[in-house]
DNA sequence: TATCACTTTAGAATTATTCTAATGTATTGA
DNA sequence: TCAATACATTAGAATAATTCTAAAGTGATA
């Protein structure tokens, strides 16, 4: 009976980006990258791993989803005061935010046009632009 | 001796924005609408208020961040999770934030056109549109 | 398989903010 | 002008999100 060894996308993911595939790191990116684009806090994504007997404390799930978005697997955002989000889409998008419950969703990028910007302050350059839509529930 | 009494401009827009112009209302506001466009967090101006000898509390000045914003003299804007800025402008407006340090600056309006928008979900509408220019110095 | 660098962890620490309930003060009407 | 009262302020405790620490665990390498 050989032992059990699995060369998933995942694992591989995480060795391009210079992390070891450890326990952890495998169960947390399998729950991040695994089908549609998602909008995660820490607090949820630990309550998820909880929920799915992935043991796992909430420190490495901060850790972690720090070291993705440096290795660039995702992007944060920050709409509210003392809560940060982690988008698994990393590609150029922008938000709605929903402000009676604070949920974040996609705005296909063809739906908001930016048709000019002001050029970065000198000595330093545009990292990244932006848009949050506010909307409000009746 | 009449007792001194000054019926300044603050005072009239506390009155007008239904708060009672208390002696820390009328000095926060004093520092916040005077002159040019700030943003400021809670801690500075607490800080600030300290500085100029006006005895005000930490929960004081949130407290009044918040009535202040609520009555729409000052806008609330969150960039970086655990921290929160009030900007002393409410026009239609939007920022640089600056990542080394953290600050935020305006962007003139007529340098950032957002040529189309996506309409509201159903059962929402729209409350604001936020444009953050994050730029990073060398 | 031993070694070592990298990881994880529990729990404490930190930071920003909010809450509580006791005290203070602006406003109102007699 | 002077209570009475409703609204404000406050210190300090409480909460929430996040980060730190240092000890124990584990993947990679030779």
């Amino acid at each position: 009976m050989p032992t059990e060894k699995r060369y998933t996308p995942i694992i591989s993911k995480l060795r391009e980006a210079g992390l070891r595939p450890t326990r952890q790191r495998i169960a947390l990116a399998e729950m991040m990258f695994r089908g549609d684009d998602r909008h995660v806090s820490a607090e949820m994504l630990h309550k998820e791993a909880t929920a799915a007997r992935v043991s796992v404390s909430l420190a490495t799930v901060y850790n972690t989803l720090h070291q993705f978005t440096q290795a660039g697997l995702l992007r944060e955002i920050a709409v509210e005061a003392g809560r940060s989000y982690f988008d698994t889409n990393t590609t150029d998008h922008h938000h709605f935010y929903f402000e009676n419950d604070g949920h974040l969703e996609d705005v296909l990028s063809e739906d908001v046009v930016v048709s000019s910007l002001p050029s970065a302050p000198p000595g330093s350059r545009i990292s990244r632009v932006d848009v949050v839509i506010r909307v409000c529930e009746d």
